[in-house]
DNA sequence: AGCATACGTAAGTTACTACTTACGGTAAGT
DNA sequence: ACTTACCGTAAGTAGTAACTTACGTATGCT
């Protein structure tokens, strides 16, 4: 999951898909890519479970999935607790 | 920095500090790559900003830097608002 | 001073991955 | 039916990055 944004392109992508729906094309305008690579990231980002795709007559709309999101942020969410637990405690161990 | 965390074996790394600081062999302990690899990793999250490290005797210690793990939330954060708003429009257009 | 421990760095190799072009398939328009 | 638009997939290539071994360095101990 992470790996999927752990490319450049990838959350070019995703950060378009941020303000609404999508074409293939239409991400591929605004990017340094073809659009074959386009697709081909759009498939990397959906088996992630970051996106998920419709068909709109020829066209073909990816979004973002807020289930995948949603675990995205709960896992550094989880993150942030813990080691903002550890943080305190060696700050209260130097202040005493 | 989420260029950072798209290694598999970098986020290991990152999981085992989650729990305190660690040394750069205590690190590679338990993990299937050598001790060097780790070094090299460590410098990546290091330069990411996701780590920070400190002498201890001959050993050096390494452990999360909260600023940029909070970074990284705040990131996500961002994307959750704006995705949930846009998710809500698109559900409010459907129901009516 | 000499040795051991723990670590970073350099150099080189291998594997992966992001990319391109070419092709095939589906839906809409005329 | 033919054409056009839009997209996914296949195949091949080039660049990169993750890894190993070998080596150099700093700290602590005797």
């Amino acid at each position: 999951m992470l790996d999927a944004l752990g490319d450049a392109t990838r959350r070019s992508i995703f950060e378009s898909l941020k303000s609404g729906p999508r074409s293939v094309g239409e991400l591929a305008e605004g990017l340094p890519v073809s659009r074959p690579a386009v697709s081909q990231h759009l498939r990397v980002l959906k088996e992630a479970g970051l996106v998920s795709d419709s068909r709109d007559g020829t066209r073909r709309l990816y979004r973002i999935e807020p289930d995948g999101l949603l675990r995205v942020r709960d896992y550094f969410d989880g993150f942030w607790s813990e080691a903002l637990e550890r943080f305190r405690e060696a700050a209260r161990k130097e202040t005493g």
